[in-house]
DNA sequence: TGTAACTATTTACACGTGTAATCGTTTTAG
DNA sequence: CTAAAACGATTACACGTGTAAATAGTTACA
């Protein structure tokens, strides 16, 4: 928990897990499938060092392994959010979310949602 | 423009340099100097690789070189951004401007802002 | 004018990452 | 029962990155 560190190929990998936890490791590259064109040993090669760095545990379930996550998604979340905000805004969050609702096509729902949110972060000042 | 890929420790030099472009590279090791411990040879290195990559170009004035950045800011913000959404919020703005609202402290201008940029997006639809 | 100081260029090196191939073992199908 | 297929483990390899030292060339001061 303390210094996560997840490359971006290993992000993909780890979206799955979350998303399907506990999977095997031919269901991870199953899921992976729709959206890479990964080899499956470059998978394994993945997951082994995601066990490695222990964001990943494993257990023999009959004969295959099942894995599963050991950090929750939103530490990892919280972790590269912090880092991405510092590295490319200098820390400053306005600027960030006005990038991104500018950028983004955001439906009724999400706005209303975000209004939601901002009323919130308001009420308690 | 097509593929910039800056990493993390070059994105603190970059950021020195569009703040105060163009600067020579003493002053861009002085101004990293306040936020890192960087020896001024590590520098040096990534104001090479920097140029390599063709995202800063140097010009000599007088004896001493004058750096300057030859891609937009704003082109880097937006492709890490798009790449870090992707990543992370499995390309979802909402949940991420919502991570981002809720772990953040706004000033009430600030939110008088985002709120304005929400209603435009609403207004286009 | 020689030497120190500084600048820029070259070289270094270990670790992470993307991307697998290969090898050895186990399971399965014929 | 044997051969093929599948699975996990080990090994590979080039490139990027963080972090700098060494070296060469130039300026400036004594």
């Amino acid at each position: 928990m303390t210094n996560i560190s997840i490359s971006d190929a290993e992000w993909q990998v780890m979206n799955v897990v979350w998303d399907g936890q506990p999977l095997t490791a031919q269901e991870i590259v199953a899921g992976l499938a729709r959206d890479t064109e990964w080899a499956p040993a470059t998978i394994k090669t993945m997951l082994h060092r995601l066990v490695k760095k222990q964001v990943l545990t494993y257990e023999p379930q009959g004969n295959r392994y099942v894995y599963r996550s050991s950090v929750r998604r939103n530490d990892c979340i919280r972790q590269a959010s912090r880092s991405f905000l510092k590295r490319v805004f200098e820390g400053e969050s306005a600027p960030l979310v006005a990038h991104f609702l500018r950028n983004t096509k955001l439906s009724a729902g999400e706005i209303a949602e975000l209004r939601r949110i901002l009323d919130e972060q308001e009420a308690q000042s």
